[in-house]
DNA sequence: CGGGAGATGATTTACGTACCTCAAAGATCG
DNA sequence: CGATCTTTGAGGTACGTAAATCATCTCCCG
């Protein structure tokens, strides 16, 4: 418990040769150093292995950071999964000087995304997650919040052609594939249907691309029909399915690469099939978690909110703070769940 | 970003009606205070919903949380997975007042464990997380160590009775369970063989004991042979595997519940069967992750070794620093990673 | 009623960084 | 060469808690 050879800023101004006041200047990218000296304080950072501490970074903030999480509100079990990650992710970092507000907009409206982003102020979020959709009106928005001093951190569905900060979420191609793993050894041969959001939701479409890809390179077996859009609707989704059963009878599989699992759910029971068919889904939401236990669902791909809510907090904390305060940020897990491994 | 309206140390003295001193001495559980007094005190601390900033705290604290990790050496690549993962998370929680120390011991050995234990001086680690191993010579090790005021958590194997802080790990019957499910349905029908290192080994038994469960239950037309134990070393799994496949021709799938994963691959390859077999083993290590990639093994169950030394330096932190810093301690995933999901 | 122990108060320093002010030194330019 | 601007130094306060010291107060006991 000894402490240990803790370099200070003291430590470092001495070492370059500057005053205190500088190597702050420096660090935290104020102006008023030339390049020279900044260089200077540099190589004392590199030399002594400076690290800044967080602990004391923290405390002398008068301000927390402040993080806006957006989210859409509606029916979509996910969302308000993540929404109440976000809530308790929130209670559990506020003290560690993270304030995270989460606001929640009408979904799949552009606009309504655009103007939170432009109701945002610097001077009380210092950062803003969303969960993108790439149109014109939401890169115009993402890009004067960037220009107001907002970081932007893209949630769950990125928007690759931006001056976005940073993006949390799984790689939904290789969710895709997995998804095709298991359904190629849970059922050997016949026809499997998917079942989609919608194609232009830019993680649907990735999953299918994926399913499809190991699918017909490993199962040739496997005959895929669909997919059917639901807009991650009930009802949507429900008939969708229905339809989907109707027209291919001997269906051996469903992969809902969506949020409507509830109304495939329904539409699977109305039909009688829904021991018999092999059903892969993701999130774990009511409707799947209560489908893996009474075996309606055979798995369940995640990607964990309350993981996806705290990579968030880490990049904030580390966008707002600097690059030094980084843990390498790593690809978020893609989780299975069965029914006996359910968290 | 504005200071909200935050509880400190004082606002607490004040509204207890007692000096600063003294909620000290409240909060950090110091003698010399009337049980009537703590009682005022702890009830300003739920009327106000104080919280000790940790930020603070850390940072008052003179010296680091000193947390031992001790770890078996040996050929094992789960324990030497295990250390690499103390060792990375031990680099990216120094700076937050926490001194992760890796000690790698005899592996087996009750003695060396023990040894190790009472090495440990209470001026140097606040907290030991030791892999237990089921005997008296540790327990004892464990009481006195307690007895100095080292915390005591263990880790992947408990020692449930006795005075440990606390245990991070899976549930490992619920991994055998998964097994069970997954394989059921990778292999229809015929025979399933079971290889462990031993079965005195508390998870290896756990695991067997899951696995049968859900096979009897679930999946009757699967007939269990096994287990044979290797010792979690390579030859002796390699051999007993090869028994047990010269035994049972005509074996559908292999769940090997312990560590010996290149020795029962070896085996299998060496029959021809690494690629008809259905496998499924524990820990992703570098025989395990290149048998996905190959397809000679099908799943592999995880308990994330990182995510493991995470959760140690969560307890050890919240055990030293007291309960109110307590997130709520939640049991570790099981992860099951097939090809297209690994990390 | 005085002694002593226990309980409490008052006050101070320290942790390492952020951020502010003011002064001084140096550079630049007309 | 003096005026102006930029760069740097010096020093301070603040953040909220930990921990220590020393003084004071209360109360029980002999």
């Amino acid at each position: 418990m000894q402490i240990p050879g803790r370099v200070t800023v003291r430590d470092l101004a001495q070492a370059a040769g500057v005053s205190l006041a500088t190597v702050d200047r420096v660090l935290n990218g104020r102006p008023g150093v030339r390049p020279a000296t900044i260089a200077k304080v540099e190589a004392a950072i590199a030399r002594l292995g400076f690290r800044r501490d967080l602990t004391a970074s923290m405390l002398a903030r008068a301000r927390d950071i402040g993080l806006a999480v957006i989210i859409p509100e509606g029916s979509n079990q996910f969302m308000n999964r993540l929404a109440e990650a976000a809530q308790a992710v929130g209670q559990q970092v506020r003290g560690e000087r993270l304030r995270l507000d989460l606001l929640r907009i009408r979904a799949l409206d552009p606009g309504a995304l655009a103007g939170a982003l432009d109701g945002l102020s610097p001077d009380i979020h210092d950062c803003a997650a969303i969960i993108a959709i790439d149109m014109a009106e939401v890169h115009a928005a993402v890009e004067r919040a960037i220009g107001r001093g907002i970081r932007i951190i893209t949630l769950v569905s990125d928007l690759p052609h931006s001056a976005r900060h940073g993006f949390v979420g799984i790689d939904n191609v290789a969710a895709g594939r997995t998804a095709a793993s298991l359904m190629g050894r849970f059922c050997r041969m016949g026809k499997v249907g998917l079942v989609a959001g919608s194609l232009d939701l830019r993680d649907h479409a990735e999953r299918i691309a994926g399913f499809r890809a190991v699918a017909d390179a490993e199962y040739p077996r496997l005959e895929i029909v669909g997919p059917v859009e639901g807009q991650d609707a009930f009802t949507a989704t429900y008939e969708k399915t229905l339809a989907l059963l109707r027209t291919h009878p001997g269906l051996m599989g469903v992969y809902n690469v969506g949020a409507g699992n509830a109304g495939m759910l329904t539409a699977l029971a109305e039909m009688g099939m829904n021991h018999t068919v092999a059903v892969i889904a993701h999130e774990l939401t009511g409707p799947t978690r209560a489908g893996l236990a009474s075996g309606a669902v055979d798995a369940v791909i995640d990607q964990g909110p309350e993981a996806e809510i705290r990579a968030v907090c880490a990049m904030a904390r580390r966008l707002v703070l600097g690059a030094d305060a980084a843990p390498p940020e790593r690809p978020l897990e893609i989780r299975i769940f069965l029914r006996d491994n359910l968290p």
